[in-house]
DNA sequence: GCGACAG
DNA sequence: ATCTTGTCGC
């Protein structure tokens, strides 16, 4: 269990969570060197940012293993905005794996919006972190999927969740904030 | 001037 | 992110 101090501010999130994840995965070539991951499915950004170098570029470099960025939500950079036009173009997403570029104002394709599988609406927000190519990571990605999220993301959620309930609801030192 | 814009 | 209410599908 970890306990984040560095605020939540949009464009910098991995001055607040990079160190614990870089830490995790130490701790891992430590402990488990045999369950040391080929590539890190990022809940954040890579390269599909504002400074072009988000929370999955930082892990991919501080770890020189390779990351892909993968967002929930499409953030504001480089002129791209979730706007009608934006929205037309996921409705034009058919099947699961279907993708369209995510193209900055500068002409740079940033990254790809994703629909994750059959039966998901909002896409998911793909872009390189570290060691990778963009049609990789977004094949990868699709693989992944199960439901929206992709499964290793998805299970660090749900676990990292219950772990905190199970470990808040009893008496014990307070913690703020949370973080898998 | 305020709000929006990864989590 | 977190919280809350309501709905739909397996």
């Amino acid at each position: 269990m970890v306990s984040l101090t560095a605020p939540y501010v949009s464009g910098f999130l991995a001055f607040r969570e990079v160190p614990f994840l870089v830490d995790a995965v130490r701790r891992l070539q430590a402990k488990e060197p045999g369950l040391m991951p080929q590539v890190i499915l990022v809940d954040g950004n890579g390269v599909l940012h504002h400074r072009g170098f988000g929370v999955a570029c930082h892990l991919g470099v501080l770890t020189g293993l390779p990351c892909i960025g993968v967002a929930k939500k499409l953030l504001h950079v480089d002129g791209l905005k979730n706007n009608a036009l934006h929205k037309e173009k996921i409705q034009l997403l058919q099947a699961g794996g279907d993708s369209f570029p995510l193209t900055g104002s500068s002409g740079t394709v940033l990254g790809m919006a994703l629909r994750s599988h059959d039966h998901s609406t909002k896409p998911l927000y793909i872009s390189v972190g570290h060691k990778t190519g963009l049609e990789t990571a977004v094949r990868l990605t699709h693989r992944c999927c199960r439901f929206r999220i992709p499964e290793p993301v998805r299970q660090a959620d749900i676990r990292s969740r219950e772990h905190v309930r199970k470990t808040l609801e009893l008496p014990g030192p307070p913690a703020l904030g949370r973080e898998r």
